[in-house]
DNA sequence: AGTGCTTTGGTACTTTAGTATGACCACTTT
DNA sequence: AAAGTGGTCATACTAAAGTACCAAAGCACT
């Protein structure tokens, strides 16, 4: 939606701004020109944007396209994922078990199970591994 | 968004059919107008597209850049800026240590002043907060 | 030469993290 | 019904991580 009013505010101001520049020439009788120039203008805006955008969709949805398969692959349960989440944000066991209603037994055994499946050695290790992996 | 492109270029395919039997009078009296129309062009090809990336940068890739200025303004050092980075990838005290050819308490010392600088309890949450202040 | 700052390193201590092992329960599969 | 699976929790232990305090070397600055 931000896209959306952003082109049309830049395509209402060019608009004007031709459109006012026109009216300088009105003097020199010639109403045709300024027109023809403020609808290339508007048609070269509307191609570059367009162009852009679809140069960018490739990379776009390299970089948002997650997880889903890899974590079924790597044999990563709900709960898991769920402590590795939290992991990533910073929190301690203790915290992850509270926000779990879990005990911090519970969280450390996910942990473990985790860091086995991530091949990673410390929890800072496995966050690393999950985002290369593109899990989180 | 592909309806206000729809809509707009039929306004426009329209503008220029209408404008189209002005043309005529226009290159014969002066070519330096074609130059001009043509400079339009380019330049609001450029707007177009430096506004859509703009526009994207915000919500896609928005993490690329590195933030100088607030590093200084935690006055987090050189050396604290590199034991961050190496934390970040997953290494302990004893691995960073190794890396920089320093003792692990001198690590101990910079971590310890970097999770004062960053206002973070862990260093897995030193690395979220260093992340959203995009410093990392 | 003294000041201030970063960097470096140490000791001693507390707190998290992580491992290993075993156990119990709920639920599904065979 | 028996076996398997996933989640839960506990104990006991080792290994990191982190805190507090101190101290000294290496600088840049004036």
């Amino acid at each position: 939606m931000k896209k959306t009013v952003l082109v049309f505010s830049a395509l209402i101001i060019s608009l004007l701004l031709l459109f006012q520049l026109g009216q300088y020439s009105i003097i020199s009788k010639d109403m045709n020109i300024e027109i023809v120039i403020a609808v290339v203008a508007v048609v070269f805006f509307i191609i570059g944007v367009y162009l852009n955008k679809k140069s960018l969709h490739k990379n776009r949805v390299e970089s948002i396209e997650i997880d889903s398969k890899k974590i079924e692959e790597l044999d990563i349960s709900k709960r898991e994922y769920e402590v590795l989440q939290l992991i990533s944000k910073g929190f301690s066991n203790k915290e992850i078990g509270e926000k779990l209603f879990l005990s911090e037994s519970t969280i450390k055994t996910h942990v473990s199970n985790l860091l086995v499946k991530l091949d990673a050695k410390r929890r800072t290790q496995a966050i690393q591994i999950a985002k290369e992996l593109r899990i989180l």
